[in-house]
DNA sequence: GCGACAG
DNA sequence: ATCTTGTCGC
């Protein structure tokens, strides 16, 4: 989906002599959670004559940024009978534009996403481990250039990469948290569907079920994929830290896990599907060489050098 | 005012 | 993620 074109459509409601916030238009996206993507999207408008962005101003009255300086915001405002003093939009209240006609897209992918994470198991369902996959995506300065999306296929007795396979195409959905999935799962589908040695498990940058709505990227591409899968994020997302366990409604969804004794900031792992807790963090334990598991940080790296 | 906010 | 056009809650 192009939530680009959509935000772009919606600025184009407001009416001349009118404003809107960051955070109105992300309402009408479907989701507040949406609104720092919205200054991003503006940020990255391709036509600033075809696309009123500069009528886009922080939730309190105070004009924002812009990418052509802030005098040039004033000036545009100005043109469009907006009236600003210091910095701030006269009347805020009154030429504020709430009106958006929308379907709210990103509620529609929220559902999409609670349907989807009763589908995930926490059960192993794993008889061999064979080959174990990394997957991940670089990005170039702006989303409407070419990304790089790689999986590497590792040997899990040797420990050796057997495959590598890239992908790039541009991305028109812009990162937004709690909806990854929407941005880099149809890269990782077709990844998979490339590969010639088809892996046992797969582990992908990004969280499992460590989600508020039980459905990280990693349980997504498991349960569409209906293979085991493991989440690999470097932050938490949400839930409780208590001891190396993450909580989250009272149930556990993840965990810590300091790769030496000598990292600060641990990486947070949890299962995506098909999969137990202690599975999950056994075999990240057995590729942590390093701080991030070898899956991922060799995919991270292919992925970088051919962006 | 400062931190939270998968990438 | 890369670069710098948020918002909310504490």
């Amino acid at each position: 989906m192009d939530l680009y074109e959509y935000t772009y459509n919606l600025v184009r409601q407001i009416p001349e002599g009118m404003v809107s916030s960051y955070g109105a238009v992300a309402l009408a996206l479907g989701d507040i959670r949406a609104s720092r993507a919205v200054g991003r999207m503006m940020n990255q408008n391709p036509n600033a004559d075809n696309m009123p962005c500069f009528k886009i101003v922080y939730s309190d009255g105070n004009i924002g940024g812009f990418g052509l300086g802030i005098d040039d915001k004033i000036r545009r405002l100005r043109l469009d009978n907006i009236e600003v003093y210091d910095n701030k939009i006269n009347n805020f209240e009154k030429v504020f534009f709430n009106d958006f006609k929308t379907d709210y897209p990103l509620k529609k992918l929220r559902k999409k996403q609670i349907e989807l994470s009763c589908k995930v198991k926490l059960e192993d369902s794993l008889d061999k481990i064979d080959t174990i996959a990394g997957f991940d995506v670089a990005y170039p300065q702006n989303d409407f250039d070419n990304c790089c999306a790689a999986c590497i296929v590792m040997d899990n007795k040797t420990k050796k990469v057997i495959e590598e396979k890239i992908i790039h195409d541009k991305n028109f959905f812009p990162y937004i948290p709690t909806y990854l999935t929407f941005r880099e799962a149809d890269f990782y589908q077709l990844l998979y569907e490339q590969l010639e040695n088809k892996p046992d498990v797969l582990m992908i940058d990004g969280n499992g079920i460590l989600h508020p709505f039980g459905l990280g990227i990693a349980s997504f591409i498991g349960v569409k994929m209906n293979i085991p899968s493991i989440g690999v994020a470097k932050s938490k997302l949400c839930g409780k830290l208590e001891g190396n366990k993450v909580i989250f409604d009272n149930k556990l969804i993840g965990s810590a896990f300091f790769s030496s004794k000598y990292i600060k900031n641990p990486i947070f792992v949890s299962p995506g599907h098909k999969i137990s807790h202690d599975t999950t963090i056994s075999i990240i334990d057995e590729y942590c060489y390093y701080k991030i598991p070898e899956p991922i940080r060799k995919a991270h790296l292919l992925a970088t050098k051919n962006i």
